[in-house]
DNA sequence: ACAGTTGCGTAGAACGTTGCACAAACCTTT
DNA sequence: AAAGGTTTGTGCAACGTTCTACGCAACTGT
């Protein structure tokens, strides 16, 4: 009843076969050749201003559009891909936004794809966005060691975010985590703070100097906890909600218990907030709390939660203007780096009396 | 250096130009034809076990990957297109991440494009997407109207996500707003509410019963009030954090003003509780207020805001699921709805003596 | 009037696949 | 052993573009 090798003619529905309108129809209209057409369309030089008209009015009355995949075959397909490792991480999405309206005024679209944790994921994706025959890539905090990344960016122009360290074959837009934690360090010590962990994200393996974000996050922490003679303690529980959560509740539970927590990631320090409620403690007044990130949720008042901004739509944009300028032929590798700025607010106080 | 077509060989930094390994590489390598190979991947029948053996080898060996431009051209992407509104919305990215999920078990591939709220926009990202020549569609909430929809699933294999009033040519997924909403009032006028006031959205000048999600959802919320003999109230701010801002803000600063609110969406209802606070008003003693769509934020324990689940995740997967079953070849539309359930949190409660 | 230049338009060969139509080889049966 | 059937493998024409190479016409300056 279903496919028959089709014999008895299909089920009366007859599933129209709707012709796409080519660039040989709008030539055959126009009465000039296909290549004439190409030539309007991509604008290339050696076109009539009468050619171009006619040409144009075609294209509108007939509602031509060309064929990506048959474009991506010779030319440029004018797609970029975007491969971020979490939707459902907020940063992400406002990089991702920021890349999407840069791009919005040209001719380029960008497709996203949510690649996931996994190192393995994330190959894939990127496979199949080559495949695809993208014109360019930009990867946002991808777990893939340097060598790795090297030889994408060799046959890809590309741009990598959030990922420390350099490289030869493409560009990179990062902000300065080192700073970025030694600024919330430094706030925490001047509020009379001592007992300061830190909560971080596994670092997968990856070696210094190319390492992703949350390393450098540590690496700063651990430095400016050092600066100040005092001892560094950190909790390596993974960026989640549920892993600030857990991270919180073992650090709180200890005999001596930090007074102040500063998570690499805003979406771990809301797990913090949660932890110390079900421990009955007050914030800021019992304990501090900071994050990184400066997402959405924490700037509601309910949260109003102490961070590190990094501007996440501006540097998208300097991403996909990289991507650009790498697309249209520099081979030179340019690293921009973003200046964090430290946003107080409510989760955070003068240490009080120390618990034990 | 490298082409020498050049006359005067490139910049000195030579653009490698590393050659795609082709169908036709891997027929040579296998010492096969090329048609052959072609068998072998789209595993079509009459192909030998060891014709299969001797071709996958080579296949690994070169690291072959199919070029799905070229595919596009014949047969199909295996791309499956998503067009979702608002990156930032968070349950628009729960639908994406389910559709992901279930698709990642196939040879299928998801991309997301992030088409903004103007319908303009909506339509061409549509249209970049059909022109990269995806195999099927899955748009998220979209804006335009019943006809331009019917004519485009008319041409492409499609499904809707939260649209009600059916349709012929694509299927849809949506949720039983009407009931939700209902769900919501019942909760409320359960707990001594008479004066609940709804936060909408702008219906776009859709026309019933073709409507969105948050026109369903005020539909219900009308119905239910007047099964109660009370009377609707509605403010159509928009759904934004400071939408549900502004709204609450005016309508807490009438003479009689609501003992709750019902925002048609999380998003708002965090902005509601904004607003709470700025009258320095307590939640929810003073003042319920309520959401819908169970978004992650709403989850956390600060926030913990009564709401609608619709499930995402699932909704996503089913959607994918239908559009897989479309691609095959089933032609008869499908419309599935899936059933709110309401969640009880922290900002609702009795209503207590009438403010004035 | 002439060769040289410039500018506009076109033919046609790619690009990497798929899948139809067919040939070749191998089994059955009788 | 012949006829027929069934596999298995191949050649080749699409598919919708781009872009190089080239022809032609209309200008230049002498």
């Amino acid at each position: 009843m279903t496919d028959m090798t089709e014999v008895h003619s299909g089920t009366e529905h007859s599933a129209p076969p709707i012709r796409r309108v080519t660039i040989e129809d709008v030539a055959r209209d126009a009465n000039v050749s296909v290549s004439a057409v190409s030539k309007v369309i991509r604008d290339a030089s050696g076109v009539s201003p009468q050619m171009k008209r006619k040409v144009s009015t075609s294209i509108d009355r007939l509602g031509y559009r060309p064929h990506a995949g048959a474009r991506g075959m010779r030319g440029r397909s004018f797609t970029i891909g975007v491969v971020l490792v979490q939707m459902s991480a907020p940063f992400q999405v406002e990089l991702a936004t920021g890349i999407g309206t840069e791009l919005e005024q040209g001719p380029y679209q960008d497709v996203i794809v949510a690649a996931g944790l996994s190192r393995e994921r994330q190959r894939r994706s990127i496979e199949a966005l080559v495949d695809r025959q993208v014109d360019g890539l930009i990867l946002i905090g991808p777990a893939l060691d340097h060598a790795e990344l090297e030889s994408i960016g060799a046959r890809t122009p590309m741009v990598v975010i959030a990922r420390h360290g350099g490289a030869d074959h493409f560009d990179t837009v990062v902000d300065d985590d080192h700073q970025g934690a030694g600024l919330v360090v430094d706030h925490l010590v001047n509020l009379g703070h001592e007992r300061i962990m830190h909560i971080s994200h596994s670092s997968g393996g990856l070696q210094r100097p190319h390492v992703p974000s949350h390393i450098a996050r540590r690496d700063g922490y651990e430095a400016a906890m050092k600066r100040y003679g005092l001892t560094p303690d950190v909790l390596v529980p993974g960026f989640t909600e549920e892993g600030g959560h857990q991270a919180a509740l073992e650090a709180l539970d200890r005999r001596y218990a930090p007074t102040a927590i500063f998570a690499g990631a805003d979406i771990a320090a809301l797990g913090v907030l949660r932890a110390a409620e079900d421990r009955g403690l007050r914030i800021p007044d019992d304990l501090s709390v900071a994050g990184y990130d400066n997402i959405f949720t924490s700037r509601l008042q309910r949260v109003s939660l102490t961070t590190v901004d990094q501007s996440g739509a501006d540097t998208g944009a300097i991403a996909a203007r990289l991507l650009l300028d790498r697309i249209n032929g520099r081979t030179e590798a340019v690293h921009h780096v973003i200046v964090p700025r430290l946003i107080e607010r409510g989760t955070t106080a003068q240490a009080t009396a120390v618990r034990t």
